[in-house]
DNA sequence: ACTAGTGTTCTATGTGCATAGTACACTAGT
DNA sequence: ACTAGTGTACTATGCACATAGAACACTAGT
């Protein structure tokens, strides 16, 4: 994985543990990687990675049971906060990029949407 | 101006000069507020406001003359890269974004967006 | 010449991020 | 008991960011 420069790797790495689990990668209680395998799976340093599980921690994504690894919370709840705090970031995100570049209603963001290509 | 933690604050200033200039409050060959001013303005350290304006010139956004000021760039052509670049940025972190959600046609992120509602 | 206003450069301090390396504490299985 | 695999804690180093403060170089106007 690449990560961007200037925004800190653990929460690059949080956001893409996230995505995971809203993709279904990663059901509710399964097992993450021990710390050190984390670390070798995004290339970064275990202390990095010790990092990662810490603050999903403290954000309840996950529960750790000492001598035993880190788990995905089983709270589907949790799921739905995730989702719906992914979309309605990329929603805002989007709407307010677009009223910066001239694109006051909806009407006309959509049909820069429509006529965008990826490459 | 209220600054993002875990982004650098010049990266935030610079991206409100071109948001500014996109939106035709900073017509071209326009001069900027002094390095002292500019930290007075954004509430930073002048160093800071100084690397401000030694990026952006780096990214041709503007040129100095030393013992005069900092000015907006002349070249119309700067300010078209700057707005085609925002909105294809822009597009696409909003495309990849929903696809990360499920969404993956177009007519699935309209739908969303016809369904957002900012508060 | 003088002054005020510019950008520029320098040292210094503090913080957060990331890395490297080591050591310790707990759990499960043998 | 022992071992392997876990999370945790600690020191240390290097870098980028941001701030503070001081000094210097240039330009326009008087």
């Amino acid at each position: 994985m690449e990560f961007e420069t200037n925004k800190p790797i653990y929460l690059q790495v949080i956001e893409d543990i996230k995505r995971r689990m809203v993709a279904g990668e990663l059901p509710p209680g399964e097992k993450l990687p021990s710390v050190r395998d984390l670390a070798v799976a995004y290339t970064i340093n275990p202390n990095t990675a010790s990092r990662v599980y810490r603050e999903m921690e403290q954000m309840s994504l996950c529960f750790t049971r000492r001598g035993l690894g880190t788990f995905i919370t089983e709270d589907p709840a949790v799921y739905e906060q995730i989702r719906s705090g992914m979309a309605k970031e990329c929603l805002a995100n989007f709407v307010t990029g677009m009223k910066h570049l001239g694109y006051h209603d909806k009407q006309a963001m959509i049909e820069q949407l429509l006529a965008f290509q990826e490459n």
